[in-house]
RNA sequence: GGUCCCAUCGUCUAGCGGUUAGGACAUCGGCCUCUCACGCCGGUAACGCGGGUUCGAUUCCCGCUGGGAUCGCCA
């Protein structure tokens, strides 16, 4: 392989045995941002070979929550590309090629012991010394005869040296190479395993760089002895910290969300829980918020962290929050269409005009999409859902002459903005040496349903005159009705 | 246990020999106020330990301790 003065070539290699991982996002995240700041090729391979938890569904489920989030591909499964197919399985062939060359070479050979013997002799091991580490004993090394027997191909690890690659994250790491034993390459049915995938694909596809998990570390080196033993170019490395849990164990279900689409359904921004994941590892001296385009600009492997990091949904909601805020990070229209589906799904019709003008009101007021469309709730129904907690407050009979004396205000008041009713109000309020605070209470609740809420005249001239005079009339009946 | 990796507030982090160790989240006060948010002001809070190197270490080196990853015919 020629030094390539080529574009880099990098990929996101998910194994479809369950949905996307967000660590896995993480990952892939990295990787594109890299791909698209160094106007190179972002690469979508599936690692299908563990026939046993593969599924296609899982396929699409992952394919789904790239989209979801944006990371789009040049090459992958469902796009094509120049060095397909994208998926293992479907590259049995390619894999078949190399395994020859390897055997040929005397780097690998055939290995005719059962996992059933080797999973007792490890079990025997483990019972005689707990902490002994069992290794293939190379019992095939040297065979030569060819029984007509099932058998798996190994590789003929080197027993002494070392290997050393400069990481772009850690970088320097040796290895000692004694410690290495016989890996197995291929399965008995004549599937590849992980390392050997993995190489002969990153081979094939060109990749320049392989970024993944500090989890896959320790595969780094038998990895690097296989790119030799093919007599191809080794990619750059770089490993990423790992992220954990609140107690600072390796993130798992138990863990509370971790699949992608979990957040998706929470009503979580996409760019926000990218820019909470690129935090983590990363960082671009005291900024915090980023957008996808920014970030594509200022990526830099230079600037990532080495220690792991607990993940903090606290400050992911932040994270999220300010994009939910900021109109620079979100226009008003792709707000609309993020909350959307979210308001449909309580089975209300949106009117989207009352919906424009209220975000205002509620893009600093809901967390996530799912809240804010919990808050305009009532927007979109003719009578409020009333928190029964507040109702039972401020809907007393006391107030009930009140209500039936603002509504009349209210249905004669000559001009129906914000500021207007306000000054209006006041007076009307002030006529009646009553206070605001006397009387907000039950109005919120008799027209928002709910004891907190945006400003009141904020909330009227949204409404309109009409909703809001019925909203406070029936309000006051039912405040009237509650003292039996 | 072997191998690899890591180590700054509770959390994510800035720092790349000399700083009152900075920011963000969380937390605690306060302001704003018709409620809830938003916003604003302020406080508490960190360099794991021990040796070096140096005029000077959070920063460089070594050891220790602590933590993590991994030891499959999973990826």
């Amino acid at each position: 392989m020629t030094e390539g003065t080529s574009r880099p070539r990098v990929r996101f290699a998910p194994s479809p045995t369950g949905y996307l991982h967000i660590g896995g996002v993480r990952t892939a995240l990295f990787n594109w941002l890299y791909a698209k700041k160094s106007g190179g090729a972002f690469i979508l391979r599936i690692e299908d070979t563990d026939q046993e938890r593969s599924t296609p569904e899982n396929e699409r489920i992952i394919l789904d929550s790239m989209r979801w989030l944006g990371l789009d591909w040049a090459e992958g499964p469902d796009v094509g590309g120049p060095h397909g197919p994208y998926r293992q399985m479907e590259r049995l062939g390619i894999y078949q090629e190399f395994v020859e060359k390897l055997i040929k070479s005397k780097a690998a050979y055939r290995c005719y012991c059962t996992k059933e013997d080797l999973d007792a002799q490890r079990e025997a091991l483990k019972k005689q010394d707990p902490k002994a580490q069992f290794r293939y004993p190379g019992t095939c090394r040297d065979r030569t005869d060819h029984p007509d027997l099932p058998f798996v191909i190994r590789f003929r690890a080197p027993s002494s040296g070392v290997v050393t690659y400069r990481d772009k994250v850690f970088g320097e790491v040796t290895t000692p190479l004694n410690t290495l034993q016989d890996a197995v390459l291929v399965r008995k049915d004549g599937i590849p395993l992980y390392n050997l995938g993995a190489v002969v694909d990153d081979i094939t596809m060109g990749i320049t760089l392989v970024a993944r998990g500090r989890d896959h570390m320790i595969n780094t080196p038998p990895q690097i002895l296989l790119y030799e033993a093919l007599g191809a170019k080794v990619p750059e490395f770089a490993h990423l910290p790992m992220m954990l849990n609140q107690k600072g164990e390796k993130l798992s279900k138990r863990d509370g969300a971790v699949s992608v689409t979990e957040y998706r359904d929470m009503g979580i921004p996409p760019a926000g829980l990218l820019n909470y994941l690129v935090r983590f590892g990363w960082s671009y001296g005291d900024q915090e918020i980023f957008s996808l385009p920014d970030l594509t600009q200022k990526f830099d492997w230079e600037r990532c962290g080495k220690g792991d990091g607990k993940f903090d949904t606290k400050k992911l909601a932040a994270v999220v929050f300010e994009h939910l805020k900021q109109k620079d990070l979100m226009s008003d229209e792709a707000y609309i269409t993020g909350v959307r589906p979210f308001i449909e799904a309580r089975g209300l019709r949106v009117d989207d005009d009352k919906l424009v003008r209220a975000l205002p009101l509620y893009r600093e007021r809901g967390q996530t999409w799912v809240e804010a469309a919990d808050l305009m709730d009532y927007l979109f129904r003719d009578t409020p859902v009333f928190d029964e907690k507040a109702s039972k407050k401020f809907l007393v009979p006391a107030k009930a002459p009140i209500l039936e004396d603002v509504a009349g205000w209210f249905a004669a008041a000559p001009d129906f903005t914000p500021a207007k009713l306000e000054e209006g109000f006041t007076a009307f309020i002030a006529e009646r040496s009553l206070e605001m605070k006397d009387v907000a209470q039950p109005v919120r609740v008799a027209l928002t349903g709910r004891s907190a809420s945006p400003g009141l005249f904020d909330v009227a001239a949204l409404l309109g005159r009409d909703a809001v005079v019925e909203r406070l009339k029936r309000a006051a009946k039912t405040a009237e009705a509650s003292a039996t």
